[in-house]
DNA sequence: CTCAACCATCGCAATATTACAATATATTAT
DNA sequence: ATAATATATTGTAATATTGCGATGGTTGAG
């Protein structure tokens, strides 16, 4: 017990859940907005942007370079990351489809 | 330590997160896709469909609605529960902003 | 009223997440 | 080679989540 069990549901319901864990983080959204507006890629400028410290923004870099939903390269000594277009595509698609298919009826109760 | 820091981010990051976060579990997704499928809400038939306890289930049922995601009301014995269009709204509205406003580039990184 | 069905809540154990200081690693500049 | 800068990783403490058995409160049937 304490562990979700993935076995019970379908693979597109864990990849989903997968990827809206890595979104659900304040930070993860701040971080993820940031690059979209910066659209060239950013790194370290988030450490001194946001107010957490270095090692807790790497940590939450690696939970979205994990869930697939950025990239990073090496850029002289920094590292810069940016949106993998491809995961966000996929995202965009697989949540308008969940999001999306939710029909408003006349009070069900 | 160890809990999030939710003043140094924006209303709309925390409320967002807190959304997202709803959502980020199989059994919560599937729970929502079977409200939805079903137009006419569902209850404690849940615990059947899917391979959970009851005490899991109902407790899945209870961050969903504190998330304001759904709404229940009593219906005989059992419990009615649908999904409130209002928050859905929002959400469809707030994940659009977010997700939609990334624009690809030609390769940043 | 009594019983059975339905659901919420409590309490617990296992596990996961969050945050950070300290340390390690890699790259650039001198 | 040395120092400085930029990231990653490790270790640790605090907190949150997940799952379930057991318990308790409601509602409808008899």
């Amino acid at each position: 017990m304490g562990a979700t069990k993935t076995e019970i549901f379908t693979e597109e319901q864990n990849r989903l859940a997968v990827m809206l864990k890595a979104l659900a983080h304040p930070a993860r959204i701040a971080i993820l907005q940031r690059i979209m507006v910066a659209n060239t890629c950013i790194c370290g400028n988030l450490v001194g942007e946001l107010g957490l410290a270095q090692a807790t923004i790497s940590q939450h870099l690696k939970e979205l370079k994990n869930a697939g939903l950025i990239q990073g390269s090496i850029e002289g000594a920094s590292i810069c990351y940016c949106i993998d277009p491809k995961a966000w595509k996929l995202l965009q698609q697989e949540l308008n489809i969940f999001v999306g298919s939710y029909k408003e009826q006349q009070n069900c109760c």
